[in-house]
DNA sequence: ACAATAGTGTCTATTAGACACTATGGG
DNA sequence: CCCATAGTGTCTAATAGACACTATTGT
């Protein structure tokens, strides 16, 4: 007997909390900042309300899958892999039911929000929140809170690996990479000790960048992962 | 208009996923190892397989409260502050029906779980599993995975801190805290780096301790916290 | 005195960070 | 030649880990 049989009806039947997905997309734009996709809500009271994307969890569905499906309806945007942060699950948190909400986030080059529905909002550096026009202070439901776990997400991603959601290519120069570390992180970075914490990480090509004025810089790619991959907060 | 009235039927009839709360509670034991807290259970062809507690979320409660629930109904244990570790999402995990189960965990004295009804498994320091009783290998639906999780983040939790979990009193010795920490931990520490490393979360009481043979040790409390508090993985 | 535990001085290896130098291309 | 960028030598400060020594109690 499995799931889709009359048992699961007792279990399915007994009032229990919906549960939604929300993502924080975040990217780095051309001039080198954080920022988060937002859209606008259309729902009754809240016309011109702020909120990442999100959806409701089908019962077939793996998170994974309804955050996928959240990005490509709100937003557009599509072929993330979002992680889970974690769920927030304040009884009151949302006025249209007991909805518990799976928090995501993902980073992705900004070439891929190409054709999005959404807006990008710059992340402020110090108050780890999208910055929001003119008099709107803070997203709906619980969403500034989950921009700022994501944020620290990203931002402890960044710290030691490079580039460990391919922000940029294969092949990079050492000075490309360390222009998205410094986006992500928001703060400078010496060229020596950023190079000299991520050489143990990258291995060289041979070959050199072209075209540009100055030395040519070798070329790196990252050396290929021996064991843990990167994990939510 | 309030989620108890009739506009939010639409949202809660449409099918949903159930979703639960899962428990992984450890403990130190009198011979300073690691162990979690494990119930037999009692469903039909499942009986004699051992799991984690734990329970469906009821439509009102906060995860906490349903963790809290859990323990307290399957184990008879009171008053711990699980935290959140993820959630456990594969469409088949559960054979009974389509169920999330968002995994915690705990680690508490172990003389908070006298009269309990489940039975305490020491955690292989390799495996980070529970070692279960004679040909049995592993427990029900993923609660291995999740067993490994919370090892992990107690782990991680007593790697930096001063016992942040607070598994002895507010005043004691830094051998007594370096015990706890080495139980935690699974391997041993030298005592001065050990001293060292902590020293700079500590304040001295002034107090010594008495009794023991050799040189009386000076007894020491947690610096009260400036900041962030401790978090889920 | 001796056993046992507490606590410290010091050496080494490693590392982040910073400064300044050398290296190598284009114009 | 000059400019701009790449890459390295080296110094300093901080830190983990280890060893060995001194300190202080009970018996």
């Amino acid at each position: 007997m499995t799931w889709r049989d009359s048992l699961s009806r007792t279990l399915a039947d007994y009032p229990h909390p919906s549960i939604a997905v929300d993502v924080a997309l975040l990217t780095v734009t051309e001039d080198g900042r954080l920022a988060v996709l937002l859209h606008e809500r259309e729902e009754q009271y809240e016309t011109g309300r702020w909120s990442l994307p999100g959806t409701f969890v089908q019962v077939d569905e793996t998170l994974r899958v309804a955050a996928l499906r959240a990005l490509r309806k709100k937003v557009g945007v599509t072929g993330q892999e979002p992680q889970q942060l974690r769920v927030f699950d304040a009884v009151d948190r949302d006025d249209r039911g007991r909805v518990m909400s799976v928090a995501h986030v993902d980073l992705v080059p900004s070439d891929r929000l190409e054709g999005t529905t959404g807006t990008l909002r710059r992340v402020d550096s110090a108050t780890r929140r999208p910055v929001l026009p003119d008099g709107q202070n803070g997203l709906a439901f619980d969403h500034d809170e989950i921009v700022e776990t994501a944020v620290k997400w990203a931002r402890d991603a960044y710290r030691e690996r490079p580039d460990p959601r391919r922000l940029i290519g294969e092949e990079f120069t050492l000075l490309e990479l360390q222009r998205v570390h410094e986006a992500v992180l928001g703060r400078p970075w010496q060229k020596d000790t950023f190079r000299r914490h991520m050489v143990q990480y990258l291995d060289e090509t041979g070959g050199l960048s072209r075209g540009a004025v100055g030395k040519p810089a070798r070329l790196f790619r990252r050396t290929s992962p021996r064991g843990e991959h990167s994990r939510p907060i």
